[in-house]
DNA sequence: TCCTTAATTAAGAATATTCTTAATTATGCA
DNA sequence: TGCATAATTAAGAATATTCTTAATTAAGGA
């Protein structure tokens, strides 16, 4: 495999509902896998996956307390991912506005 | 395959670097399919392939002109994603804040 | 020590993603 | 009409993702 960058990571992470439900719940409150894992309707191996994906893309940090690992979630990466998309955003709107402008102008002008 | 919702189709376009790479061109100026092939090593029907995952996640708009497809960014989505991102951000720091407070409050008494 | 609980690792199946080359569609122009 | 150009669709290969069950690791408590 690859190795991938690390905005790949956090948006593949991000990419998959079940993650991001458990993304919002850690954003709540710090949990155990077993409380995490409790509503879906998976196993537990599968939730132990997730959490990895998680983890790679550094969204989630575990620590353990003899055998329960208390997760908790990390805003770095979501900073990361909120950056790329806020410039993003921007830089089309002030496309977007300037084409407008222009737009307007030729206008004004074919009206003369 | 299963029906994806919106926001892991969007997550999953922008996980891509080559799709990142193609948003963040198309965030500057419209563009044609040949011409946003061009700067990758990849074949056409590779980037027609990646097109079509932009464009299902509503990341970009595709307009015929005889046979040229202009390539245009859609900011509703990434509006989207950035509203997801900014939700979970600012509730871990409120949770974040509150527990500092805590630990605080938690010392203060332990002082005494 | 033995059993239970919490979680992970291992192995494998089903499906999805990302690329390739070849074929096809659609348009413009000599 | 016939050829060149732009782009897509089709088919198939390689790899990645996401799940399952079974086995393993690690700690606490009778």
């Amino acid at each position: 495999m690859a190795a991938k960058d690390t905005l790949s990571l956090i948006f593949a992470a991000l990419a998959d509902p079940t993650r991001r439900n458990i993304l919002t719940r850690l954003s709540q409150r710090a949990a155990t896998v077993g409380e995490i894992a409790e509503p879906f309707g998976i196993s537990a191996p599968a939730i132990s996956q997730h959490l990895k994906v998680l983890e790679r893309a550094g969204l989630i940090e575990r620590t353990a307390n003899a055998q329960w690992r208390t997760l908790k979630i990390r805003t770095e990466p979501l900073d990361e991912a909120s950056a790329w998309v806020e410039k993003h955003r921007r830089e089309w709107n002030l496309r977007f506005d300037a084409m407008e402008e222009h737009l307007k102008t030729m206008n004004s002008e074919e009206e003369q």
